[in-house]
DNA sequence: GTCTATACGTTGATAGAC
DNA sequence: GTCTATCAACGTATAGAC
């Protein structure tokens, strides 16, 4: 038990490194944030930090753990149940996709993921497995469902799934570098919506 | 006129400063690649680059000119007269992509576009521009084309262009990360010519 | 846990001899 | 044009006093 961490909240100088690390990291990268911004963001000296973590690598890594905590919240259940219906299946995943993209913490850690992606092989290993064949292979198993109940035209359900993961991911590329330069996403905004409308209109039957 | 360089190759320090700078910072990003790595691949001290070179910035800014140096080779008759055949056009647009995406050259500037996306705001408007836009441009008008004869369905030519092109992107994405670390690409070799088969499925009437 | 002090490698860049 | 020599600034990290 974390001791009385619901009535009092702790904000220990670990957390306040975490949180500090998180932004910079996400923002200048692994090598652009240094551990004297680090340290001087929180308010200490850089050897404090080291009472904390054994060294920078150690820290980022505690970041890095967030990239690829976001799951969706489908349950089993729920994709069978979502997917039998068809079109309402892609609308509530890429709602929730949607979500991600424009929320603060997601969108930092899309950040971080994309400037260290070719840096970071580790990094790319974790994309390849837990962000894109996650994503194939819960898709599919929606399309293949829609398919079984012909509500879709007969196709390879991970081809599907392909085509209907990448637009996703242009789109949130496209949303994060814009809001980066704190630009208007207006023209984008709807992106989201018009890919779902498409895209049912090219597999339904 | 640049003298006789059509018979013999310069090879000038100068411009073999630009090729070891193009494949350090391709491969380690601009922080990742020192002046003195530079240098030291060139064979001459970092002092000596600086006769050149005003400083790291104005090499990496004439390295960075060739992320978006290579349009695909399409006149305005041949979009016209492609477009008109429906397919065809998709088909010869994708393969021009895909070359791309191989080619060594290009797939080197891709990686280093990734790298440097989050951390250069003029690299950021450049690939909003001169990548996205203007292939939003030229598959639009083709799209258009196909649907005034009737070929495709009707909808909005930018959307089914962006469409489109997303999984295009990410596709290369893709095969660059495998190649960076000399992963087989076996598994998406055939993923460019699938996806204009299930999209031109998705759009003919 | 935090501080000061310190160590030591690396960085981008310049001055001046040849 | 290239070299040696040199620089200040910044990088991560440790030792030891309080």
């Amino acid at each position: 038990m974390p001791e009385n961490r619901d009535i009092k909240k702790k904000n220990t100088t670990k957390e306040k490194i975490l949180t500090a690390a998180t932004a910079l990291f996400s923002h200048y990268g692994y090598k652009g944030a240094s551990v004297r911004k680090i340290a001087a963001e929180v308010g200490i000296r850089e050897s404090a930090l080291y009472n904390h973590y054994k060294n920078k690598e150690e820290i980022f890594l505690e970041v890095a753990k967030n990239i690829f905590s976001s799951p969706f919240s489908f349950s089993e259940d729920e994709v069978k149940e979502l997917a039998f219906r068809g079109k309402p299946f892609l609308q509530k995943y890429t709602m929730q996709y949607k979500m991600l993209t424009f929320d603060r913490k997601n969108e930092n850690m899309f950040r971080l993921l994309m400037i260290e992606l070719m840096q970071n092989k580790s990094l790319r290993e974790q994309f390849m497995s837990q962000y894109h064949d996650k994503n194939i292979a819960l898709l599919s198993e929606g399309f293949f469902i829609m398919m079984q109940n012909s509500l879709i035209r007969s196709c390879d359900p991970m081809l599907i799934a392909y085509e209907f993961i990448s637009t996703l991911f242009y789109i949130r590329l496209q949303v994060t570098l814009l809001r980066f330069d704190a630009y208007s996403t207006n023209s984008l905004a709807t992106q989201f919506e018009k890919h779902v409308d498409f895209f049912w209109e090219s597999i339904k039957i």
